[in-house]
DNA sequence: GAATACATGTAATGCGTTACATGATTTA
DNA sequence: TAAATCATGTAACGCATTACATGTATTC
C-alpha cells in the first residue's frame, strides 16, 4: 500500500526527525546511487505517510523564514518499516540501455561501437575508483555493529563496488570483441 | 526525440520485418532481461515510428483473421538506429530496492533480515545457473562474427552472468553480516 | 467447455521528471 | 549583483503497467 519511496523516507526518519527539504537533500547524497527522488515527490509522499499515521510533523516557527515542518516517525511507522524490510521481494528486470545497445551492435559501425564501449568502461572504472576511496575512508570508522551508520554505508559501498566492477569488465569484454582488428 | 523503446523496436526490425504482436512476443523473450514492454506500448510506438518515416507497414489479408500489419525498417530507420547505438550514454542511477533495504537493515529484525538476504542470494544463484546453461548452449553455435545473432545473445548472457554473480555474492556478504551469531 | 494463442488496439492509473511558483538569506 | 542555499509546495508531461475491449482458432 505504501510506496517504496515512502519506505525510503521512513528509513531515513527512523534515524532522526527531518524536514522535507532535508529528506530531499539526503536523497541526493550517497543514497542517490540506489534511490532517487526530488522534492516534488517528497512533499506529497510525506503528506500520504502522515495520513496513514506513519509519520507526524511539528511546526517550528523561524525568524524571517517560513515555518519548518519537521517530520518524525511514529511507532506504527517503525512497525511498517521493519515489516517491509524483510517482506518478499519479487525480482524485477531492470532496463539497461547499454545491454540493449550490445544486443543490437551488429547494426552499428564497429569502430564507433568500440569507442562507445571503451567510453562506458571508463565511466564505470571512474565510479569504481570513487567507491574504493569511500570504502577506504569507511575502514577507519568502527562499523562492525550492523545498527551503525557506518555499516549501512559499507553495505551499499560493497554493492556499488561489485556492480561497477562487473559492468566495467563486461564493457571491456564488449569493446574487445567489437573493435575491428587492428592492422599490425 | 525517438524513445528508447522505439530504438529497441528498430533493433528488432533491423533483423527482419515483424508484426506488432511478434514484437511484443520478442520483448517477452530473452530481451526481457534488459528491456520490457507490453503490446499496449508497442502498437502506439510503431505508429509514432511510422509517422517519423523510420518504419513502414504492409497490410497482409488473412482468411478468417484480421489483417496483419507487418512492419519493416526503412533506410532512415537504419540510419537512426546506427546513430543511436553509439551516441553518448550518460550514466543513470538505477533504483534498487535490495540496496535500499540493506541501507535500512538496522531497523529490521536481524534473524528476518538474514532470511531475506539468503532468499535473495538464492534467487540470484538460480538465475545465474540459467544464464550458465544458456551460455553452454551458445558455445555450440558459431558466434565469433559480431554480426551474428549468436554474438548478440552471447553479449547479453555475459552481462547477465556478471550481474547475477555480483548480486548473489553481495547478498551472501549481507546475510553473513546480518545474521545473528549462532549459538555453538 | 475452458484455457491459451493469435491479433490489434484504447483507457485508466501510477510513478517519476521537469518546470512553474514564491520568497528570504548567504556566498562568490 | 548573480548564484547558490534554504524552504515548501503545485502542475504538466512522459513512460510503464494494468485493465478494458473484441473476436477467431486451436489445444487440453
Amino acid at each position: 500500500m505504501t510506496s517504496t519511496l515512502g519506505m525510503a523516507l521512513l528509513g531515513l526518519l527512523a534515524r532522526e526527525p527531518l524536514t522535507g527539504y532535508e529528506l530531499s537533500r539526503s536523497l541526493k547524497g550517497a543514497i542517490r546511487h540506489f534511490w532517487q527522488a526530488s522534492h516534488s515527490q517528497v512533499y506529497p509522499e510525506l503528506a500520504r505517510l502522515e495520513a496513514q499515521g506513519l509519520v507526524v510533523h511539528e511546526r517550528i516557527p523561524q525568524a524571517g523564514k517560513p515555518d519548518q515542518k519537521r517530520f518524525g516517525i511514529t511507532e506504527a511507522g517503525r512497525r511498517a518499516l521493519s515489516a517491509w524490510l524483510v517482506s518478499p521481494l519479487e525480482p524485477v528486470a531492470k532496463r539497461s540501455e547499454a545491454a540493449l545497445r550490445a544486443y543490437c551492435v551488429a547494426h552499428a559501425e564497429p569502430r564507433e561501437a568500440g569507442r562507445f564501449f571503451r567510453e562506458q568502461a571508463l565511466q564505470h572504472r571512474t565510479r569504481l575508483a570513487e567507491f574504493e576511496a569511500f570504502r577506504t575512508a569507511l575502514e577507519a570508522e568502527p562499523g562492525a555493529d550492523i545498527a551503525s551508520e557506518a555499516f549501512a554505508n559499507t553495505a551499499v559501498v560493497m554493492r556499488g563496488l561489485a556492480f561497477e566492477k562487473a559492468q566495467a569488465e563486461w564493457c571491456e569484454w564488449m569493446a574487445e570483441r567489437v573493435e575491428p582488428v587492428r592492422k599490425r
